[in-house]
DNA sequence: GCCGGGTGTGACATCGTTCCCACACGCCAT
DNA sequence: ATGGCGTGTGGGAACGATGTCACACCCGGC
């Protein structure tokens, strides 16, 4: 408050680098600090510190006269800060394989709602199915230090090297790691099996599976799933009605354009996902195909256009956004209790009936 | 290496605190840090981290020895603290209405690989367009002191709390504060107008446009080009031809039930956005009215259900991927250079013809 | 008058990282 | 011999928040 005026050092004429970001712009008046606010209300910084944080003792006047000045200065808690001396993170990171998938992108707002009201905050990544960047997100999340991971695993190596870094881990859709790591799914193969029984039940015979990979987890369980529907009903597998078209519309599209036009076309289709199932549909429409009459269509998870289309599409609805609820509730339950043995949340589906299936036509 | 085994301290036998997460586990050995990394290679902090960030002087033989000593150590820097001293962040904040509507989850995935490619995190949240929301968003993201925020506003307020926090901000989408702050938006008016004008340049006089809102920017200019296409076809405005319906596929296709009821029905229908377009062709659905014969519709806003539904909907396609990675772009440039004027981009759109529309039939 | 306990406060160390500075070499030119 | 420079290294102070610890004060009881 003397004739000095100089409460900042004066910048030195530095050459500025064009490379990294430039440093705090004049017109803004540096963030407040609790150095500040201690200063203002005539305190010290521990005395501040208590007063804002609620423990210890402070005199309610020293406090109040604190939460005044923070206020006039809106302070705002550095975070980074916080976590460095705590050690402790209110950040959760979440990976899926595509935000632009409708199943990923409300999975990620269940989560983002759960964390939410748990007062964390949520990195997202999207990986695109590709292992390569799942890894990369995987260690961005490290080095921000979230409190744990929830992820729609491409790889198990993204488990492996999170939990060698110590971070909690929840897998939620796929599973790699049973047994080792908490997960959220729903019960592929009952669903599987359930859907596909739909078919049969209806008397076809002839019942093609899309599906992305038979190997792993979820698709070897809806693989399996709908082997043991063809199985009870005493049909016997054609290798060639299992296609593994991966994950992309048009690929499975052209997968199912070739599959439909044969002369020993399936009178019915599986299709493992809502990607699957619009390759699947687009093809139909296409070939002019008239569902359910000449082609009866199931697939293993809703998406909007489903009920859009005519007729709609049956479907096992999962409720993505539960998942994502889910896979975060069981976060935080780890984080709290980090030593309790490994737990798999099963989440129930829905098969959802709507006038894509029918009894098999009259096909040559 | 002595015979003293207690390299880390015992934990005293503390009672446990089941509200705050638990101490590091005894199972997860302790992160390691750069100090370390340092006496691994038998160095000091400084020159591990010199060899480390490539920065400053590091004999060649020193640098193998650290980075191999890192690597043994699983090391990984800790960006809240490399945050805190450097105050530079390389996360973004990126907050949108509704991840659930694909608009919004392809527009955060754009942000997300814009980010991504340069080395930025994406801290997301998803406000479900309520302004509390909004603001306890904005709150966590200047906690974390993310280096800017790219949003789709639902008010002028978060934009005010942001630059006042001194975060630098665009807002996409929607655009509360022209001239003051970075955008990227579309031309709503020109394309509402185009779209419009679809329906009037087939004979259409009783054209209805569904809207979310139509005081604020975005809604304002589709308001406003649907306006000037009725003008120029010199038809005079119906109060009841525009319906308000708020963000809601339910209420829409109330409104829309109700509207497409009535005996002075409209021949046409301008949706302003994919969930008002939703609700409008699912009430058409349920009244069986023919598209195009007996209603034609646009919308603004295409989603992928458009293109499957029979006949598909005619559409104003806006690429959100795109508006989503050129708010980012933006983002960085303005933390590049603080002091740059503000700066609007106008990504394109296209109108995408699918069927929706034909001349209105003889209705009485 | 002295002690003990409850109440309220400030000094200081700490978290993991970076980076400014001082210093210690070896070498060459003076 | 001395100085200067280029190269390489370590000490130590930040960054912003928290929390331990010691101390200072005031009260009542001896």
């Amino acid at each position: 408050m003397g004739q000095d005026a100089s409460v900042e050092p004066a910048d030195p004429p530095a050459p500025a680098d064009p490379l990294r970001p430039a440093p705090a712009a004049s017109s803004v008046p540096r963030r407040a600090t609790i150095k500040d606010v201690a200063e203002m209300a005539g305190v010290s910084r521990s005395t501040a510190s208590r007063a804002l944080t609620g423990r210890g003792y402070v005199a309610e006047d020293v406090r109040r006269r604190v939460l005044s000045a923070a206020g006039k200065l809106r302070y705002v808690p550095d975070a980074t800060a916080r976590h460095l001396k705590q050690q402790v993170s209110l950040s959760i990171g979440v990976l899926v394989s595509d935000l632009r998938n409708s199943f990923y992108a409300e999975l990620a707002a269940g989560a983002g709602q759960a964390a939410r009201s748990h007062g964390y905050s949520m990195m997202l990544a999207d990986d695109g199915g590709v292992a390569e960047d799942e890894a990369g997100a995987a260690e961005a999340f490290v080095a921000l230090r979230v409190a744990g991971v929830v992820v729609t695993p491409v790889s198990a190596t993204i488990i492996d090297y999170l939990r060698r870094h110590g971070v909690p881990v929840v897998e939620v859709d796929r599973q790699f790691t049973a047994g080792e790591c908490d997960a959220v799914v729903v019960d592929n193969h009952a669903a599987a099996r359930r859907a596909t029984e739909r078919l049969t039940g209806l008397g076809h015979r002839r019942i093609a599976l899309f599906i992305d990979e038979t190997d792993w987890t979820t698709g070897r369980d809806r693989y399996r799933g709908y082997r043991a529907a063809l199985d009870a009903a005493e049909i016997e597998e054609d290798p060639s009605f299992v296609v593994s078209s991966g994950w992309d519309v048009v690929a499975a599209q052209d997968a199912a354009l070739r599959l439909l036009q044969g002369d020993a076309r399936p009178t019915a289709v599986f299709a493992a996902n809502n990607v699957l199932a619009e390759g699947v549909w687009r093809a139909a429409a296409q070939l002019k195909l008239r569902i359910p009459d000449e082609l009866s269509v199931v697939s293993f998870d809703d998406a909007p256009w489903m009920s859009m289309v005519t007729p709609g599409v049956t479907a096992v609805a999962q409720d993505a956004t539960t998942l994502g609820r889910a896979a975060v509730e069981r976060l935080l339950q780890r984080v709290a209790v980090p030593d309790a043995p490994p737990a798999v949340d099963v989440i129930p589906v829905d098969i959802i009936e709507r006038g894509s299936t029918a009894p098999p036509g009259q096909i040559a």
